[in-house]
Parts: structure tokens; sequence; C-alpha cells
DNA sequence: TCTCGCGATAAGGTTTTCTTATTTAGAAAC
DNA sequence: GTTTCTAAATAAGAAAACCTTATCGCGAGA
């Protein structure tokens, strides 16, 4: 029973009062001056009154009425926070600005997505960007509470995560980490035996080989150490080596170097967990696609 | 090249998510089903985003995207101003609401201004109106300056006020006035030539009878008054008689009367005074209808 | 497994909103 | 005073948008 007011009739409406006239209204909406008069005309019929003084009459100018004139600025405001709101949205969906939050493993963090996000960001200057690392476990449960759009973790066989989807990026292979200056250190690949003569530092992923036929090598290890900066410590102190994953070496380490085991071959599939029945924000889903289509062209 | 969002659109959608369903939201709309995920399907086209959770997967509920929980306050802030400028400018147009400015000359003014105000004003309860009381000159001049809608004056000959127009609807009569125990008080109707015998104060209205038979009165009156309160003042006191038109003259006053010239009959029109070319606000046009049709149904 | 509820899809009709062509009226020019 | 010109109104038909009925697909609960 109130009528409903269609944006474009309401632009036809200002410009016919700015311009001054039908025509010139008629050109800036790309209409024909017939088409500009029905819709002032339908304006006019659901409010009721007139908008603009009587054309037929002596009077040249189009000219609004004391109504039209109280109408001008209303439809304005309206036109401007419809635009407003429509550029908004525009910019959302375009992912050029919004929020995005992300949590992600150490390894990946601080080897892959320095250099990524620094990439992904440069044509969206507006997007804001909150990051979170900590280990996988971390990650699930910020994926799972909503804390973060999607995670960069590990995949789990063990826990069932049904509500959330994994899509695999990265294979980060295993191998054994030593000081440059290190008899293991001229290979370039290793069988897992060759380590049963040295001093062996399990950590964290150690539980990686767990299920390999390198199993019997962590009952063989005498030292243990979660922390990842007393164990790079360590190793360039000469005390041992150890197996990480290839991504939680320093890239450009001055001192280690790594030997990718070549039996066995044990690798880490890393990828994004977000939850399955939760679409993405424009900008993450941008992200994301962004990654895959940057790793499908690495690769 | 942005996207332009239709009112009903935004409404369909707001339904949707808040009813959370697509058939209640139909039922709402007054539509079937099929228009409201057609409406929906149009509006996440033009976003270029999912609204809704994809709803063909094995998800019951249908629920918002983070991006259409972005969108749904936008969305709901556009209606809302929307149907405020509807319901303002209806409330407008139909002068239930608006600002209302009016000059009249005193003796419409106070003799039937009041009581038509009133009743005018009975079911219009938000409309404000300013009211100014001065002689028709001052009319004509607030009416050419637009500082009020309209004006309440007499109709001059002489003045050609092309650019306005007049719309006679009073008629007032010109008589003479005396105190009740006057010998002229007993009559029913009077002749100018009666007025010789008496003492006549002449006023600021007496130049109506400047082009009529009675004339050579003027010449005879010895005394003139401009004020109104001391030309009643004076005629209470039996200083004299005056002639006035019926208007001017104290509708229920306890000591004086109005018998009317019946030779000449000299009748002043009153009418309303406004801009040619130029539309009425709604209120100052119900107003002038009301005045109009009141006054039609009263003669 | 069946059925129900909810939404998507398809096809066709109605309404709305354009366009082209023409008319009208005032203003300016002759 | 007639002609000419310009701007807007009007008419009729074409195009687009929108809604309806009918039907399908799919997951959930009986």
């Amino acid at each position: 029973m109130l009528p409903e007011f269609k944006i474009a009739q309401l632009r036809h409406f200002v410009w016919v009062a700015e311009l001054k006239g039908f025509h010139a209204a008629a050109e800036k909406a790309h209409r024909t001056q017939p088409a500009i008069s029905l819709s002032i005309r339908d304006l006019e019929n659901k409010l009721g009154e007139a908008l603009f003084e009587k054309r037929n009459a002596k009077t040249a100018k189009t000219e609004l009425t004391p109504f039209g004139q109280h109408f001008l600025p209303k439809a304005k405001e309206l036109i401007e926070h419809h635009d407003r709101i429509s550029k908004d949205m525009t910019l959302l969906a375009e992912h050029k600005t919004g929020h995005l939050r992300l949590a992600s493993v150490p390894s990946i963090a601080s080897q892959v997505l320095p250099e990524l996000l620094l990439e992904f960001v440069n044509d969206t200057p507006e997007l804001h960007i909150s990051f979170f690392d900590d280990n996988s476990d971390a990650v699930y449960r910020m994926v799972e509470n909503q804390q973060v759009d999607f995670g960069i973790a590990h995949l789990f066989h063990e826990q069932e995560h049904s509500d959330k989807s994994f899509i695999p990026i990265w294979e980060d292979q295993i191998g054994v980490v030593c000081p440059k200056d290190h008899p293991l250190a001229a290979h370039k690949e290793l069988h897992w035996k060759e380590l049963r003569k040295h001093r062996l530092i399990s950590n964290g992923t150690s539980r990686l080989l767990e299920d390999s036929e390198a199993s019997p090598l962590l009952g063989h290890s005498q030292f243990y150490i979660s922390n990842m900066i007393s164990l790079i410590a360590m190793l360039e102190a000469g005390f041992g080596v150890t197996t990480l994953p290839r991504y939680a070496v320093p890239k450009d380490s001055e001192t280690l170097c790594f030997i990718p085991l070549s039996t066995p071959t044990v690798v880490r599939r890393i990828g994004i967990v977000k939850l399955t029945n939760k679409s993405l924000t424009p900008p993450a889903q941008a992200l994301v696609d962004f990654i895959l289509a940057r790793n499908n062209s690495a690769e």
C-alpha cells in the first residue's frame, strides 16, 4: 500500500530536475525521452502529486513543484545510500576489501605464506588480514570455532573431521637435517639405515615416521626436543642429526642442510582446512583460489 | 555498471534470511516460492556471490553465507530508508504533515479562518500552519515573495497582477455600523442618502465606495480613523456611524449592529491569491480545496 | 524404503518498461 | 499573423522483466 520506488525511476527524476529537461535526462539515462516521461508520470501517480509544474502551460523550463522540491533531496539521499551499498558489496564480492582471518602451521607460515601473501595483497590494498600460526591441532580448532575463515594444516587420517574438508596443496617430504660439515651432508639422498650410525634427535614431527619402515629409528633416538629453536641450535652445535619435513627447515640456512629420505619416502600432506557446509567470504575464497592457481602453475 | 537493486528484491532477501525459508518468505511477499527463488538468484548474480549456503546440499535450513550476513543489515537499512521516505512523501501528499504558510486580510482572518482552520486541522495533527494577517497589499506582497503558499485578500481591478491568480470565495457586503441604540439601528437596510443626516466616520475601507453612487458621502465625512480598534471604540462611545464590510465588524458585538447598504450595494470580493505558474504544496492545495468545498456547500 | 518438506528448474503467460512514430503547444523568427 | 522550432505528451507495438503452474531432485524423518 505504500508506494515502492525504483532506483532507476528516482534517478530519472533527479536528472530531469537537475538538468532541467527531459531530453537531457534521457540522454544521461541512455533512454529515449518518452521513457523518461513515462517514468516520471509513473512516479507522480505513485505519489499522487505532480513533481513538475504543468508542462503544457506557457512555462518553458521544466521546474519542480514545491512538492517536487521536497522530494528531490530525499530521492538523492536514497540513491546515494543505494549506490554506497552497491559499491561496498561489489568491492567485498571482488575481495578488494573486507577482513580475512587465517591460521597456519608454522612451517608454511614462515616459508611459503610471506611471499605468497605479499603477492596476493598487491592489488587489494583495503584488505585486512589477521594471521595466526600454531600447530595443526590448534589450526583445526580455530577452523572449527570459526575464529578463522580457513586454516592451513596437516591432514590427519586418524581423526575424522566430518564437518571439515581438506584440500591438499603442499607435499612436505621428510628428510635428514644436519650441519653442512657433517659426514651425511655429502649425500643427495639417504636410506633410513644410514642414520643408525649417528646421534639422532627426535622431535614433534618424528611420529610421522611411526607408520613407516623407519619406525625402528625412533627407539634408537636418545634425545627428544620439542622446541624448534632449541632443536636447530642443537643441530648447529653439532650435537647430532634429526629428521624434519622440508618446510620446517629454515630455507637458507648457512650451517644446516637437508637430505631427503629415499627409503622410506614419507610425505606430510599440508593443505587447506575449512568447514564443509560453510562458504568462505569472498576474500577468503579469493585467497584459496590464488593458492590453488599458484600451486598448479608451479607444478 | 554497478548493480542496481530493487527494493522488492531486497525485501525478499531479508525475509528469506529472517524467516529461514523460501516458502515462508514467499507467503509474506504474497508471491509463489519460485518467484522468490528467482529473485534471490537474480540478486546473487548481480552481486556475483552466493547469499545463502548451497541449498541443494545436505543442509536442511536455509542459512546465510558470511557474505550474506554482511549484506543483511545493509539491505535492511536501505529498505528502512526507502520506506521512511515513501511514508513521508505519502503523508505530505495527503497533506497530513508538512508546513503550510498562509496570509490573510484581518477580516477573514478573525471571523472566518479560526473556525475553518480548526475544522481543517482536525484530522491532520502533524500539519504546521504559519499564519500572517495584514492588509491586502501586504498579502499580495507575501504571495509574490513566496513567503506564503497562498493569500486571502481582496481583488483589485486596478493593479494588474498577471503573475497571480485570484479565486473569489467570499462576498463582503458594505453596510453601516452603528450602536444598537442608534436611530439607524432599526432599519433592515439603508439607502446611502439616509446617512447624510448622521455623523459619518470614514476608515480604510471607505474607498470601496469611491466608485459607487455613494461617493458623495466621502466628502461629507469629517472624521477618518484608520485603526480598527479605535474605530470600534469610537462607535461604541456613540460618536457616530461608519461604513464597513460585514466581515470587518465583530460578529457578536454586544453594542454594535450592522445594516447592509441597499443602495448602492457594494460588495468587496475576497478570495484566494496565488502565483499562477506555481503549484501549491499538498497541504496548501488541500486547504484551498477545503475552503472551496465548504463555501460551495454553504451557499 | 517411503514419504514429506523444501527448494530448484522449466515453460508459458502477464505486466512492465522500453522504442519508434506522431501530436501538441509555446516561443521565437520572419 | 503565420511559420518554424523545440520540448514534452501520447500512441502502439516490441522487448524485457517478472510471476505462475507444474514438475523434479534431494535429504530427513517415519
